[in-house]
DNA sequence: CGCCGATCTGACTGGCCGTCAGATTCTCCG
DNA sequence: CGGAGAATCTGACGGCCAGTCAGATCGGCG
C-alpha cells in the first residue's frame, strides 16, 4: 500500500532499511502505549530496537513523523469499519446493527488507542498533517452516518432540526471520547458492556429515531 | 479560595510570593495557548514574566504542576454551569432550557479550552492528579444529567435500556468532543451555530425523550 | 539606619536533540 | 570468488533545556 518508503533525503529503500524502519514504527508504538507521548524519546525509540539516534533520523525528520506514520496506518485500518454504515438499517434491527459497529469500532480503538489519542491532541493543537489524517478518519465514518440520517430525516423518522453531517461528527465525538473515558468510570460502577450498550442504544436511537 | 498557597518546601508564601507564582500561572496559561503543550518550556514561561528558571522551581515542581494548578482554577469555574442541570425541564421548555446550558458550556470552554485539552490528555495517559481533577469537573455535569435522565425512565419518556450514569457521561463526553471538532468542521459547512443546535437538540431529545 | 527572614537568581551538571563525517555491510559485476 | 561502489549504520559533537544550590537582593520592622 505505502507507494514507495523513503528515507528522510528523498531516496527510495532497499529491504534492510526498510525492517529497519518498521521496527523503529513498532517501538515507536510500545513506548506511547506504556509511558505516554510526554516521555517518549527518540533515545529509547532507538535503544529498544538497539541501534543508534542518528538512524531514527535517517527516516524520520522526528518523533512526530513517526507518530504520523503510525496515524496514517491507523486510518487504513478504519476504512472497513464504515461497512457497517449504510441506510438499509431498519427499526427492527437498528440495535443488532448497531451492535455489531460498536463492537468493531471498539477493538479498533483498542488495537490503536495510544496512537488515535496522541493523533487528536496534535491535530487539536493545529498541526496541519496530524489534522489531515484525523479529519480523513472522521469523515469516513461521520459520512456513514450522515446518510443514514439524512434518509431517517427524509422518512419523517428524524425531526428536521438536527443537521445530518453534524449530528454524524456529535456521534462520532461521543463514541470517540466515551471510550477515553472507561477506565476512569469503571470505578463508578459504569463497566465496559453498560458503555458498550449506551453507546448502542444512543446510536440506534439516533439515527433511526425512537 | 485556595486554603492557603505554599511554595515547593511547604512554606506559607507571602504576597509579593503570591505575586510572582500568579504572573507564572498566566504566562503558563498563555503559552499553552499560542503554542501548545508540547512546546512548552519552563524557560520560556520565566523569560515571559522576566524572571529565572530557579524561581519557577520554587513555586512548582516542574511544568506539569503548573497546568495542574490551571486546571483546578478551571474546575472552580465549572460549577456555577451545572445549576441549569436539574429535573424540572419538560418536554415543553427542554430546547430553551438545553439551549442555555450548552451556552454556558461553550464560553466556559472557549475561556480554558487549552488547559482543558491537556488536563483531559494527561488524565487519558494515566496522570493520577490530571484524573482526579478531571473525574471531578466530569462527575459534576454527569451527576447532573444523570438525576433527569433517572427522572425521565422513572415517568416512561426514556427507554429502561439506559443506564443513566452511563448516558450521562455520554452527553459530556459528546460536548466536549465536538467542541474539539470546531475549527475542522467549519471548513465541511458544519458552523458553529450548526454545531450548537445540533447539540441542543441531541442533548434536549436524550434528556426527555423525543 | 541596620537586621533578618523572604524571595530571587547566576551558574552549573546532566540528558536529549539533531547533524555529519566516516565506518560497516551488502550487492553484484568481472 | 574478490572487490568496487552503493546502501546503511553509528560515534561523537554542539546546542538547548531541566532541575539544583549557594549566595545575592529585597522589604518590612524595631
Amino acid at each position: 500500500m505505502p507507494s514507495k518508503v523513503r528515507s528522510v533525503d528523498g531516496r527510495v529503500i532497499g529491504s534492510r532499511a526498510q525492517a529497519t524502519r518498521r521496527r523503529l514504527l513498532d517501538a515507536t508504538e510500545k513506548l506511547l502505549t506504556e509511558q505516554g507521548v510526554f516521555d517518549l524519546r527518540v533515545v529509547d525509540i532507538t535503544r529498544e530496537v538497539g541501534t543508534s539516534a542518528a538512524t531514527f533520523y535517517q527516516y524520520f525528520n522526528d518523533a512526530d513523523a513517526a507518530i504520523l506514520a503510525l496515524a496514517e496506518e491507523a486510518l487504513e485500518d478504519e476504512r472497513p469499519l464504515v461497512e457497517h454504515l449504510h441506510p438499509s438499517w431498519t427499526p427492527e434491527d437498528a440495535h443488532i446493527r448497531a451492535a455489531a459497529f460498536v463492537d468493531a469500532y471498539l477493538s479498533y480503538w483498542d488495537e490503536h488507542a495510544a496512537v488515535l489519542r496522541i493523533r487528536n491532541v496534535k491535530a487539536e493543537e493545529g498541526d496541519r498533517e496530524f489534522r489531515a489524517v484525523r479529519s480523513q478518519a472522521n469523515l469516513l465514518v461521520i459520512d456513514g452516518f450522515q446518510t443514514m440520517i439524512a434518509d431517517g430525516i427524509a422518512t419523517g423518522r428524524l425531526p428536521r432540526t438536527l443537521d445530518p453531517f453534524t449530528t454524524g461528527a456529535a456521534l462520532v465525538a461521543m463514541i470517540e471520547r466515551l471510550l477515553g473515558f472507561q477506565n476512569e468510570m469503571s470505578k463508578r460502577g459504569s463497566s465496559r458492556d453498560s458503555i458498550r450498550d449506551t453507546l448502542v442504544t444512543l446510536l440506534s436511537r439516533t439515527i433511526v429515531g425512537g
